[in-house]
DNA sequence: TTTTTGATACCGAACGATCGGTAAAGTTAC
DNA sequence: GTAACTTTACCGATCGTTCGGTATCAAAAA
C-alpha cells in the first residue's frame, strides 16, 4: 500500500461533517476536498462512484458507528439503566451535543439515489430495533418497547431542528436527559 | 412562448413546495421557473434579491400561514380542545399528512441568510408561544405549558423525518393523535 | 370609440462561476 | 519496475444572475 494521505476513517468522519453540516446538495466536492486535504480527482480515485458514493459511504459509516458505540454495548449483558446511560453519552458525542445535525435527516432530502435511501432506512430501523430491544430488557412489554423506541428517536431528531432553527441546544440536552425515562420502565 | 401569470400567493406556495422538497441548496431557479410557470427571469421580477429573498419569502409565508389557520384560531374564544383538534387538521394539511417536511427543518441548514435564519426562528418562538397559550388553557400551569409546547413541535419535526426516512406516515400520524394529550392536561 | 402612451410584467439569451466528473501525467512506496 | 495514489488540467452542464427587449393593460389623448 502506497503513500495515503488521510485514512480511510479520517476521509469519511470529515466527509460526514461536510454532508451534516450542508446537506446533500450543499455539499460540492470542492467542499469536500477543502475538508479532507485531498484534490477533486483524489476523491474520486478512493469513490469512483464520485458524490453519490460518497454520501452512500457516510450514511453506512454511521451505521457502523452507531453499531460499535451505541447497538453493540446496549446489547452485553449488564444493568440496562447502566448501558443506555452510557449509549446516551455516545449520542451526545455523536451529535455534537445537539450543534450537528443527523445525517439521517440531511441525508433523507430529495435528490439522493435508491441505494442512499435504503441504507438510510436500514440503519434507522436498526436504531429503533437496539432501542426496542433495552426497552424489552428493562421491563417494558414487546409493543409498548416498539412504540416507546420510536418516539425517543422522534425526540432526539425533533430537537435537533428544533434546536438547530431556536440557536440552542436546551431541547436536545432535555431529551437526553429525558431518554432514560422514555426506554425503560417508568 | 405565451405570457404566464400567477398570483403571488400560488408563487408564493409553489416556492415553498419546491424548497420544502428540495431544500434550499437543493432548489435551483430552474427548479421554481417550472414548479411556478415563470421564467428564471420573471421570478427576478418579482423577487429582484433572488433565491435568497425566495426563500425568505417562504419563510416568512409559511409563519403568515401558521398565524392565518393555527395561532389565530387558537386565540379565539372556545372549547380549548376543539380548537385544538380544527388545528390539528390544519398541520395534517400543511404536512400533506406527513409526506411534505417542514420549512422550518429544510430551510435552516447552512447556507441561508441571518435574514433568513431569523425569520424561521421567530416563526417557531410564535409557533411554541401559541402551543403555550393553548395549553395554559386547558388549566396547565405555564411553566409546564411551555414544557409541553416545545414537546409537541419537536414530536411533530421528529416524526416527520423519522416518517421521511422509513417511508412511512404513520409516526407522524400518530404524534398529531397524540398532541391533545401533549397539550391538555391529560 | 379609437389611438397613444407609459408603466408593469414577462421572456430569451447570455454572463461568469461553479457544478460533478474525467484523462493523463506526476509522485511515492514497495 | 510496478502498483497505489495524488495532482494538474480540463470537460460539458448547470448554477444564480443580468440585461435588452417584448407583451399586456389601464388611463390619457384624440
Amino acid at each position: 500500500m502506497a503513500h495515503s494521505t488521510v485514512s480511510d476513517e479520517d476521509l469519511l468522519s470529515r466527509s460526514a461533517e461536510v454532508f451534516r453540516t450542508y446537506g446533500f446538495e450543499g455539499t460540492s466536492l470542492a467542499r469536500l476536498s477543502e475538508a479532507t486535504g485531498l484534490e477533486k480527482a483524489s476523491l474520486y480515485h478512493r469513490f469512483p462512484g464520485g458524490k453519490e458514493q460518497i454520501a452512500l459511504a457516510v450514511a453506512e459509516g454511521t451505521h457502523a458507528w452507531l453499531r460499535l458505540h451505541v447497538f453493540e454495548p446496549l446489547k452485553e449483558p449488564g444493568d440496562p439503566r447502566k448501558k443506555l446511560r452510557a449509549a446516551i453519552e455516545q449520542l451526545r458525542d455523536c451529535y455534537a451535543d445537539g450543534t450537528l445535525p443527523c445525517a439521517f435527516e440531511v441525508l433523507s432530502l430529495a435528490g439522493g439515489s435508491p441505494e442512499l435511501t435504503n441504507a438510510l432506512k436500514d440503519a434507522l430501523q436498526a436504531w429503533i430495533k437496539a432501542f426496542t430491544e433495552i426497552a424489552k430488557e428493562s421491563g417494558l412489554p414487546t409493543a409498548e418497547a416498539r412504540r416507546r423506541a420510536e418516539q425517543a428517536i422522534v425526540q432526539i431528531e425533533g430537537s435537533l431542528v428544533v434546536g438547530r432553527v431556536l440557536g440552542d441546544a436546551k431541547a436536545f440536552r432535555r431529551t437526553l436527559d429525558e431518554l432514560p425515562a422514555i426506554l425503560t420502565n417508568e
